[in-house]
DNA sequence: TTTTGAGTTGTTCGA
DNA sequence: GTCGAACAACTCAAA
């Protein structure tokens, strides 16, 4: 009788689960495991935590109801999962990837110890499309910027159908510790109202959601995918960083829709080139282990960031008084989650508008957001910050105004996340300054008292980063 | 080796 | 109000 541990982390699902899927296959006996290792750079944030406790929570019942158990530990893998191997006479170790530097050397190196006591170990690729080593320039180089990349991908996409759900045998213990004793949920005070309000977790509700984007959403996704106020996106984002469900899932989910639908070939096109976007993110943390700390392009470490901790202060609790940007941080710190369209003005303000660095910006991003990933969360602040590959120019910085009036013209996002602001005309919602004092005093507000004065001013904050990066230049 | 075309998401200014 | 050009120069990827 053989016994294989699966080594479950950022693939929290039971179908489409290489790893699972093979060990079944394999083996009579599959004994699934998950170690929580605070001790590992980028421990999770508050809402992070969050998420992975009601994650870990599905899947422990849907295992339950093949009567399997989830072995939950914590500590250092290292240890913990030789000792696994020891107690349940285990043959072989299974486990599907990670990508992010530490988890690589972690791995590297319990794959070494394990092998060296005469255990089988096998990892797989359960949420990429493509390795991040497989994709590379025709002389062999990384890709750096991002068309050329996804037409390499899509060149060279190998489609596989998902693996169906794996059924493990019935196997039972009482060796694992009580989720609850991690003490992933916030207590005092409880803060998450609004990620209850707003998110189904698990792998089931990743189905769910990824159907009912299909259904509903994708039509619009093309045109109407930066209008926050109606959120025409997927909403997959955490789903996918957790693992509840997988790239070939939805790429596969996509094929099937087009088969009958050929109208949906733009959104279809559109929506995968977003996913494009998180695997040129992969590779680019692969083959740049620093991007999460370092410049991407070196020459920005002469960059002359201010460090202003009260205007770091305004931007995360959303006092910048700027509605839209508001809005998005308010909108973050609810539900863990900020549009995609607004968390590129929210950073772009931090970084060029208030002068803050970018790792600043991330940072906060990375305690707050649900769907904080190591490599999309490095990548996309230093393409805004303008030091990453691909980056935006950096003559390009977004006006709050003309964006806000753009994308959210009748102020339905501003006015749900701002309430302050409700009884405020639409035409003076993205710069309620403006408003004439009666106006003001109509909608019951009080610049300073109800809803802050701008922190700076665009066209001064315009030129003082203009002014910045020809600095930088001169360098 | 050199050349060539292109590069997520914009803004501002002046005609 | 609308439209096109300028904003700067650089790096990347392929021919």
């Amino acid at each position: 009788m053989k016994t294989i541990l699966v080594w479950l982390r950022h693939d929290l699902r039971l179908r489409d689960n290489p790893a699972l899927w093979h060990a079944v296959a394999d083996s009579q006996r599959v004994i699934p495991v998950y170690i929580l290792d605070e001790s590992m750079p980028w421990p999770y944030g508050g809402a992070q935590r969050w998420w992975l406790h009601h994650s870990l929570h599905a899947l422990s019942e849907s295992l339950l109801r093949d009567h399997v158990s989830l072995i939950l530990k914590r500590g250092a893998a290292h240890q913990l999962l030789p000792a696994l191997v020891e107690q349940y006479q285990a043959d072989a170790v299974y486990w599907n990837r990670c990508y992010e530097p530490a988890a690589i050397a972690r791995d590297t190196q319990i794959k070494t110890q394990l092998q060296q006591q005469g255990i089988t170990v096998h990892s797989f690729n359960a949420s990429l499309l493509h390795e991040p080593w497989q994709i590379t320039t025709k002389s062999g180089g990384t890709f750096r910027v991002f068309t050329p990349y996804w037409k390499a991908c899509c060149a060279q996409l190998t489609p596989r159908t998902p693996y169906p759900k794996a059924v493990c045998l019935p196997f039972v213990t009482h060796d694992s510790d009580n989720l609850s004793s991690w003490q992933l949920l916030p207590d005092k005070p409880d803060w998450a109202q609004g990620l209850r309000e707003t998110w189904r977790v698990g792998e089931t509700a990743a189905m769910q959601r990824l159907e009912h984007f299909i259904d509903q959403h994708l039509t619009y996704y093309a045109t109407h995918r930066d209008i926050p106020a109606v959120c025409h996106t997927s909403l997959l984002s955490p789903h996918l960083h957790f693992g509840e469900i997988s790239v070939w899932q939805i790429w596969h989910a996509l094929q099937q829709v087009l088969a009958h639908r050929a109208e949906l070939t733009k959104p279809s096109e559109k929506f995968l080139a977003e996913l494009g976007w998180r695997e040129f993110s992969y590779q680019l943390l692969y083959h740049f282990p620093a991007l999460p700390t370092q410049n991407f392009h070196a020459h920005f470490d002469n960059f002359a960031w201010h460090s202003d901790p009260f205007a770091l202060a305004a931007w995360q609790q959303g006092h910048t008084g700027y509605p839209i940007i508001d809005a998005g941080m308010r909108e973050l710190w609810h539900t863990g989650y900020m549009h995609n369209r607004v968390r590129m003005l929210a950073a772009s303000f931090l970084t060029k508008h208030l002068l803050q660095h970018w790792s600043a910006g991330a940072r906060w991003f990375w305690d707050t957001l649900v769907d904080a990933d190591l490599a999309n969360n490095s990548a996309s602040w230093q393409w805004v910050a303008g030091s990453g590959a691909d980056a935006a120019p950096y003559f390009r910085i977004f006006n709050p105004i003309l964006q806000s009036e753009k994308f959210d013209p009748d102020g339905t996002y501003i006015k749900r996340w701002l309430p302050e602001l409700a009884a405020l005309p639409s035409a003076y919602l993205h710069q309620p300054w403006q408003a004439p004092t009666n106006v003001l005093k109509q909608a019951g507000i009080v610049l300073d008292k109800h809803y802050p004065q701008p922190l700076i001013a665009h066209d001064v904050a315009r030129k003082r980063a203009l002014d910045a990066y020809a600095r930088l230049r001169a360098c």
